[in-house]
DNA sequence: AGCAAGATCGGT
DNA sequence: CCGATCTTGCTG
């Protein structure tokens, strides 16, 4: 039985029902040679316009539009002008979510794995779905999902900052 | 048009 | 702790 690119269906539920399943996949990078994979080991959800720590939680933005598209697209965005955040757009049409790529095995950090896997603005809008340079497959790894409030928004209050969004997976090999 | 802040990171 | 580096969104 060969790996499985992972369908619509998986990226339009709630991120929160999403979220402790993504740790464990890979992001499959195709070169147009040999693809590579790379073992998703941590993410962070942002919840729609009432989750304050959100890109949409002040309205959609020309930045943020892919946010409101059916799951399964990607957000990118520059920050601190230098770092590409990689993010899997969730949920249905008019729903902003998205996941946070926080690390895959290897590389800690998202500004990190992004320059690694070569992820740049070029993939705004890209569908996970479809496109033949990115997609997510399932796999057989098994590991311990455990929780933690995300990193870097103390500016959305402690309400929203305490929220146990981050999803890191510790691997058993 | 100008400005402050940012879902980060690596070096002191 | 601090600087790099530039886009974004808000203010005027």
């Amino acid at each position: 039985m060969s790996a499985q690119r992972l369908s619509r269906s998986f990226y339009t539920n709630d991120v929160l029902d999403i979220a402790p399943h993504l740790p464990g996949k890979f992001i499959v990078m195709n070169n147009g040679h040999c693809p590579e994979k790379y073992i998703i080991t941590e993410v962070e959800a942002y919840r729609g316009e009432e989750d304050l720590a959100c890109h949409a939680s002040k309205g959609r933005t020309r930045r943020n539009e892919i946010m409101y598209a059916d799951g399964g697209h990607i957000y990118v965005y520059l920050i601190y002008g230098m770092y590409w955040m990689l993010n899997f757009v969730t949920g249905k049409n008019g729903n902003p979510q998205a996941l946070l790529i926080r690390s895959v095995e290897g590389y800690n950090g998202p500004g990190v794995l992004s320059r690694k896997l070569g992820i740049d603005g070029s993939y705004y809008g890209e569908d996970l779905v479809s496109s033949d340079r990115i997609w997510i497959e399932d796999s057989n790894i098994k590991g311990k999902i455990v929780t933690r409030p995300r990193i870097g928004v103390d500016y959305a209050g402690e309400y929203w900052k305490s929220k146990p969004w981050r999803f890191v997976m510790n691997l058993q090999i």
